[in-house]
DNA sequence: CTGTTAGCGCATTCAG
DNA sequence: CTGAATGCGCTAACAG
C-alpha cells in the first residue's frame, strides 16, 4: 500500500532536494539539474511507485484541469456518445470529466452547477437533453462554459449542436440524388426543435429541384410510421420515396409499404434520421447519423482553448451530420 | 467574478476569525459561537457567495469524495444507465464521479487507473463493456474498487453484475406460467457470458415442468431472429412460445411470423430481453429489463460503504432483472 | 547546479 | 469565544 509515496520519499530514497524531484518529473530539469542525479530521481520515482498528487498540484496552481459536465444524457439510449467523445479530447490535454446527472430539472442542474464550481472545474459543459433551449443561470460564466445539445434563447451562450438543418437537407437530396420528384416527408413533433431545422433543410433542398413534396406532421414512433404510411401509401398516387423523421418511423413505413404488398426500394425509397444502432443498419437504411460524438469532443475543444485565455464566441457550433448510404434508396 | 473569495473574506465581512467562520459553517459552532456572530457569517457567507473550495479540503482531509469511474458503456446505447444510478447514490453523499473512457482496450484502462489514482479518487468502479470477464490489474487495489457489469475470472473482485441466470429464468417462467409446454429457446452466441447464464436459468425453469423445449443457438440480431423464426415456424410442428435471445431477435421473429401469417400472440407468444427502448414496447413484447440503473447504484454503495471502514465482499452481487409483462404473451 | 522558503485554502489544534 | 500556528503535497522563486 503505497499509497502515500510523497515526492518528499523521491527526494531522500534519490537523495536529492524535493525541488529537483519536482524538476526532473516535470521536465524543467535540462540544463539544471545533472543527468547522474535525474536518473537517480527518476528510477527513485519508479521503484516507490511514485504519483504525483492532483490534487496539491490542483490547490497550487488553481487550475484542476477537471471540467464538469451537467447532462441527462447518460440516461438516453444514444446521447452516452457524447461524453465518450469529451472524455476522448478531455483525455489527451490532461484534463478529466467530472459528471453529474440532472433529469432536467432545473433546480438539479443549478445545484449541479453550483457542486462543480465549488470542485473548482476549470470549465462547464451542460448538456441538457436532446437539443432544448436552456438560459445559463447565473452561476454559469464563473467559469467557461458551452452548452452542448441545447441552444441559449437569449443568444448569449456559446452553443454545440448538430446540424439538423444540414441533415434535413442531406435527408431529402439523398432522394432528390437518385432521381425522386415525387416525395412525402413525415416530420417528428413541433414541439422538439430539430423538427422544425430538418423541415427547413428539407424545404431547401427542395426548392428549386422540380419535385413536389407532401409535408406530413407525424411523430416519432413506430405506429407513427405505420399509420402515416399507410395513408400516404394506399392508393395510386403515392410518393416514390419518403424521408422519415427517425428510424423508427421508417420502421413503421416499411412495415406499412410491406402489408400494401410495395417492396422496398424497388417500389419505394425510404430515409431515416437517427442511425438508430439497433434499426438502421438492420434494416439497410439509409439515414442520418447523429454526430453525438463529434459534439462532445467540439464542446470539449471549444472549453479548452477558453481556458487556456481563448475567447469564446457566442452563438452555436454546428457540427455536421454524417449520411448513411444504404440499401433503401434506389435510382428512379 | 467572485471566484476568489476564500473563507477569510468571509471573516472579514463578518468582522470574526477564520476558525469562527470554518466552525460554523460545518455545523460545530453550537456551543461555541454566539447566535450573534453565527448569523453574522452565514449572511456574509451568503452575500459573497463563498463556496469552501473543496480541492483545498481534500488536501486537508486526504480524501476527494471522488469515485473514479473507467468504462466503456457511454458508447453503447444502453449502459449509460448504470453512470446514472452512480451519479445520483454518489451525489446522495457527496461523492462525484470522475469518468474516464476506456475502450475496451487493457492499456487505455490501466493508464485510466492511474490517472484516477493520481487525482486521489477515494474508489474505483471499472465497467469496461457487456458482462465482460476482467482481470484486475495490482493497481487496482490500492483504493477500495468494485467490477461493474463484469465479473472476475480470479473471484477476487467484488462484482456487481444482472441477475442473466434469474432473467433467463423468468423469460421461460412467462411462458410456462402462461400454460405453454412447447416452448423453443433461441440463445445468443456463446462467446458472451450472459448467453450461457441465461440458458442455465432456461433450464432451471424447464426442469420438472413437463414441458418440452428446443434450443437454437441463434445470435443477436433481427436477421438471426428471422431466419430462425422461420425455420421453427415452418411446419406443422411448431412451438407454441418461443424465447428469444433479446428483442431484436424477437423482432426477427415476430416478422417471420407475420410472413407466415402467424398471429401473435393468438398463434404464437414470444418473449424478449433486454427491453431494448427502440422496440420493446413498441411491439407490445414481453421481455426481461437490464437493471443497469440499480447496478449502478449498488457499485456506488458497496463503495461507499468499503470507504467509510466496511469490508468489500469477494464474489458477485446478483442484481435483479425486472420482468415486463407486455401483450406478446398468451395464455394457452 | 542545489537546497530552502513561501503559499495555494482549508480545518484543526492550542494558547490566550 | 478568538487569533495564531500547523500541515496536507506540490511547485515557483529565490538564495546559497
Amino acid at each position: 500500500m503505497n499509497h502515500k509515496v510523497t515526492s518528499y520519499d523521491v527526494a531522500l530514497a534519490a537523495g536529492v532536494s524535493r525541488s529537483a524531484v519536482s524538476l526532473v518529473l516535470n521536465g524543467k530539469a535540462d540544463g539544471v539539474i545533472s543527468a547522474e542525479n535525474q536518473r537517480a530521481v527518476r528510477e527513485a520515482a519508479e521503484r516507490l511507485g511514485y504519483r504525483p498528487n492532483r490534487v496539491a498540484r490542483s490547490l497550487r496552481d488553481s487550475r484542476t484541469h477537471l471540467l464538469g459536465v451537467v447532462t441527462d444524457v447518460t440516461s438516453g439510449p444514444y446521447g452516452g456518445g457524447m461524453i465518450t467523445g469529451a472524455t476522448i479530447r478531455a483525455a489527451e490535454s490532461d484534463h478529466l470529466l467530472l459528471v453529474m446527472d440532472a433529469q432536467e430539472c432545473r433546480h438539479d442542474e443549478e445545484r449541479a452547477i453550483e457542486a462543480l464550481l465549488a470542485r473548482q472545474v476549470d470549465g462547464l459543459i451542460v448538456a441538457p437533453g436532446s437539443l432544448r433551449e436552456w438560459t445559463p443561470p447565473k452561476a454559469f460564466g464563473q467559469v467557461p462554459g458551452v452548452l452542448l445539445d441545447a441552444t441559449d434563447p437569449d443568444g448569449r451562450a456559446t452553443c454545440v449542436v448538430g446540424d439538423e438543418t444540414g441533415g434535413g437537407y442531406a435527408a431529402t437530396r439523398l432522394l432528390l440524388d437518385a432521381g425522386h420528384r415525387d416525395i412525402a416527408l413525415l416530420t417528428g413533433l413541433p414541439a422538439q426543435v430539430a423538427t422544425g431545422r430538418r423541415l427547413a433543410g428539407h424545404e431547401r433542398a427542395m426548392r428549386g429541384s422540380g419535385g413536389r413534396c407532401r409535408v406530413v406532421t407525424c411523430g416519432w414512433d413506430i405506429d407513427d410510421g405505420l399509420r402515416e404510411g399507410a395513408r400516404l401509401l394506399d392508393g395510386p398516387d403515392r410518393p416514390t420515396g419518403i424521408v422519415c423523421a427517425n428510424d423508427r418511423v421508417a420502421a413503421g413505413v416499411i412495415l406499412a409499404a410491406a402489408r400494401l404488398g410495395i417492396d422496398v426500394p424497388d417500389g419505394l425509397s425510404v430515409v431515416g434520421y437517427d442511425d438508430d444502432p439497433s434499426i438502421a443498419a438492420q434494416l439497410d437504411l439509409s439515414t442520418i447519423g447523429l454526430p453525438h460524438r463529434a459534439m462532445g469532443e467540439r464542446a470539449v475543444e471549444l472549453l479548452l482553448s477558453a481556458i487556456s485565455g481563448g475567447q469564446l464566441e457566442p452563438g452555436e457550433l454546428l457540427v455536421p451530420a454524417p449520411v448513411l448510404r444504404r440499401g433503401s434508396v434506389r435510382m428512379v
